[in-house]
DNA sequence: TGGCAATACG
DNA sequence: CGTA
DNA sequence: GCCA
C-alpha cells in the first residue's frame, strides 16, 4: 500500500514526483530562461542566502524563482494549449494548482510566457531599476528592512556581470557597484588598484584575465578528453589497486548530457577510500593525481590560477566521525550542526585543453568511502534546486540528507526515535528501520541513487522518474 | 498566524 | 567570504 | 509559498 495514500501530497512530494528534462515538450525554454534571469538578479542584488551574517534571511525571491523554473520544467501540460482552451484566468488558476505557485508567481509566469518579459520585475531589473512588489511599490531594498538596508535592488545587470567572475561573490559585486562605482568587468579591469583591494591575489587576476574563456561552454570533445585523461591518469598512479578507480561525469555533464562552462568529474573505487595511510601519514589520491595533471600541463598550478583543494585527514580515524558512538550520544542545542562530518576530497580549478589551449573550469570530487558513492553521485549530479528539494523531503521524514548518508535528526517532539520506511512495495510487508538520534541509516539499505529516492518516497517508487539523471534538470 | 525555507568545506 |  |  502506498505510504502516502489517504492524504494529499505535500508540495515537495509533488515536485519529486515530476520529471525535469533538459528540454521539455511544451516550448517553455524562453520562460525558463527568464525565470533563471530573475533568480540571478535577486541573488546578485540581495546576496546569496545567508550572505549577510548580521541579517540571516533566506533570499526568498531567488528561491521562489528557482522553484518556479523547476515547476515549469516539470509541467505535464502545455501552457500554450491551456491559454487557448481556458484563457488567461483559467491558466493562472491551473498554475496555482502546481506546487509552490501562488497567484503572484502564476500570473508572472503567464505574463512572461505571453510577452517574453515581466514589466514589474524582469524588465525593470534589465534596465538597472529596482523591481516592483506585488502591490506596485518599488522594492528598493533587499530583505525589506529599510532602516538598515545596505543593499539597493538597483543596478542588477552590473551586479550580475561582476559576480559572474570567479572569486567575485555577489556581496563583493554589490560593494564594487555602490562603493567604487564599478559597473562592468571592463571598468574593473581598468582599475588594478581596486582589484588589488579585493584581496583575491593572483587567482582573481587570472580569473579576470581569462573570464570570457572560462564562461564559454566546454566543447564536447574537450569534456570527453578531460574525463579520459583524468581516468587514465588516476589508473596509472602508484596507489593501492589503482586500476580499480573510475571517473564519471556528474553535474550538467550527467543531467544534460553535455558540459556547461565547467566539467564535474566524480572519482570512485569499489574497495578503496579516497586516501590511504603511509608511514608518513595519510596520502590523498587527489593530491597525487593533481601532481601529475599539473606536471603534464593540463591543470594550472596553485600559484598561477584559481586552485582550491579540500582534503581531510580525519578519514583514517576509525570509525568515521559520523559513525562514532560518541557523536550519536552527544546532545547539543544545535543538534547535528556540531558534528564533524567526513567529506569527499575536492578540487576546483582550471584545465588547459591540450587540443585548443583554451582554459575551462574543472571540478574533481573523490568519493571518500566506497559505500557513500550513491550519495556522492546524487549530491554532485544535482541540480542545486533538486538537492534542496530532496533535502527538504528528508527533513519531512526526520532525516538529514547530505553527500554521504542519511542521518536521523532525532529532533522531533516527544521521541528521539526515527522510523524509516526503506521498502513498501506492493505485495510485500513494509520494511521499517528505527534509528536513534543522529544514527546513520545503514548503507545496506541505500546502495544506489534509486534506493535513496525510494527511501525519500517512504519505500515506494513515487519518485522513480528521477532515477534517470536526464530527468534531474530541476 | 508564525516558523521555515539545503548542506557542506577551506 | 569564497566555492560546490 | 507551505504547513502545523
Amino acid at each position: 500500500m502506498d505510504a502516502t495514500a489517504g492524504k494529499e501530497l505535500t508540495a515537495v512530494e509533488q515536485m519529486l514526483c515530476k520529471a525535469f528534462p533538459d528540454v521539455g515538450p511544451f516550448g517553455t525554454s524562453a520562460l525558463e530562461k527568464a525565470l533563471r534571469k530573475l533568480e540571478k538578479f535577486e541573488l546578485a542584488c540581495q546576496g546569496d542566502d545567508w550572505a549577510d551574517p548580521e541579517c540571516k534571511a533566506t533570499n526568498t525571491e531567488a528561491l521562489q524563482y528557482a522553484r518556479a523554473r523547476a515547476v515549469v520544467k516539470g509541467l505535464s501540460w502545455s501552457l500554450r494549449e491551456s491559454l487557448q482552451a481556458r484563457g488567461r484566468t483559467g491558466t493562472i488558476e491551473r498554475l496555482m494548482e502546481e506546487p509552490f505557485l501562488g497567484k503572484s508567481n502564476a500570473t508572472k509566469i503567464v505574463e512572461i510566457f505571453q510577452t517574453g518579459t515581466c514589466q514589474r520585475t524582469l524588465a525593470r531589473f534589465e534596465r538597472g531599476e529596482a523591481p516592483l512588489d506585488s502591490e506596485g511599490n518599488v522594492r528598493m531594498w533587499a530583505h525589506r528592512h529599510e532602516h538598515k538596508a545596505t543593499r539597493p535592488m538597483t543596478d542588477g545587470p552590473a551586479k550580475v556581470e561582476l559576480s559572474s567572475v570567479l572569486c567575485i561573490s555577489a556581496m563583493t559585486a554589490i560593494k564594487l557597484v555602490h562603493e567604487r562605482n564599478i559597473r562592468s568587468i571592463a571598468q574593473l579591469r581598468d582599475r588594478p588598484e581596486i582589484v588589488r583591494e579585493l584581496h583575491g591575489g593572483h587567482r582573481l587576476d587570472h580569473s579576470l584575465r581569462f573570464h570570457e574563456q572560462l564562461q564559454e561552454p566546454v566543447p564536447a570533445e574537450d569534456a570527453c578528453e578531460m574525463l579520459k585523461t583524468v581516468r587514465e591518469t588516476v589508473r596509472a598512479l602508484r596507489v593501492p589497486r589503482a586500476a580499480g578507480w573510475h571517473a564519471e561525469l556528474v553535474g550538467g555533464g550527467r543531467t544534460r548530457g553535455r558540459a556547461g562552462h565547467d566539467v564535474d568529474i566524480l572519482l570512485w573505487h569499489k574497495e578503496e577510500m579516497a586516501s590511504f595511510l603511509s608511514s608518513q601519514g595519510p596520502v590523498f589520491v587527489l593530491d597525487i593525481l593533481l601532481g601529475v595533471l599539473v606536471e603534464q600541463g593540463r591543470v594550472l598550478p596553485k600559484g598561477e590560477a584559481y586552485f582550491s583543494r579540500k582534503c581531510v585527514a580525519s578519514r583514517h580515524d576509525d570509525p568515521r566521525p559520523y559513525l562514532r558512538q560518541i557523536h550519536m550520544a552527544q546532545e547539543s542545542s544545535k543538534g547535528f550542526e556540531n558534528l564533524q562530518y567526513d567529506h569527499h576530497d575536492k578540487f576546483f580549478g582550471i584545465w588547459r585543453s591540450a587540443r585548443t589551449g583554451k582554459l575551462h573550469r574543472i571540478d574533481l570530487v573523490v568519493c571518500s568511502h566506497p559505500e557513500e558513492l550513491p550519495f556522492a553521485r546524487l549530491a554532485w549530479t544535482g541540480t542545486r534546486t533538486l538537492n534542496r528539494l530532496m533535502r527538504l523531503r528528508a527533513i519531512d521524514l526526520g532525516l538529514y540528507l547530505g553527500a554521504h548518508c542519511f542521518v536521523a535528526r532525532g529532533d522531533r517532539e516527544g521521541t528521539t526515535e526515527t522510523k524509516v520506511v526503506v521498502d513498501a512495495q506492493a505485495g510485500r510487508p513494509p520494511e521499517v528501520i528505527t534509528l536513534g538520534k543522529l544514527e546513520p541509516l545503514p548503507f545496506k539499505y541505500v546502495q544506489s541513487e534509486e534506493d535513496i529516492l525510494r527511501v525519500l518516497a517512504c519505500g515506494t517508487n513515487a519518485f522513480a522518474k528521477l532515477v534517470d539523471p536526464t530527468n534531474r534538470n530541476a
